[in-house]
DNA sequence: GCCAACGTTGGC
DNA sequence: GCCAACGTTGGC
């Protein structure tokens, strides 16, 4: 049975891994996830699965959408084996970044996993949601 | 099994 | 750079 795409939201230091170093490299290894409930989430992606890739610290904004390339695996930079990483493969920056305080602003976002748990750097995504930042994104 | 100390993350 | 939130760890 053909399981229909899930959503999620993956937060990344551009000083680190910015979207634009995704999309030079095309691919990458999503790893360093030191929390279990974002393992957990890591778990759950399947492959086509699409990914709002968020700038933390700096810039604060969906800028861009990924996919999942690769399901979990033991995350390489993790030496004691515990948590695992994905890999993600771009697909479109976003015509115009959403910015948390917009986010933040709009109700239909309120119930977002991102505001209920704001530290973990993977949550899930409603495909309501999605297509609510999609649509702030084109205006 | 409780709880204080500590570490990590991310907004401001 | 600071602080809040919260998960993890370890002593008891």
């Amino acid at each position: 049975m053909q399981q229909a795409a899930s959503f999620w939201l993956a937060k990344s230091e551009p000083k680190t891994y910015a979207f634009s170093d995704l999309q030079r490299d095309g691919r990458t290894v999503w790893d360093g996830v030191r929390n279990n409930q974002a393992a957990l989430y890591l778990k759950a992606m399947r492959v086509g699965d699409q990914v709002l890739y968020y700038h933390s610290q700096e810039g604060l904004a969906v800028v861009g959408i990924a996919a999942v390339a690769r399901e979990a695996f033991p995350d390489p930079t993790d030496p004691a084996g515990r948590f695992v990483a994905v890999e993600l493969t771009p697909l479109r920056p976003l015509p115009k970044p959403v910015t948390l305080a917009e986010m933040k602003a709009n109700p239909a976002l309120e119930a977002m996993a991102m505001f209920r748990q704001f530290r973990l750097s993977v949550c899930p995504v409603t495909p309501e949601e999605r297509g609510v930042i999609l649509g702030m994104s084109e205006a």
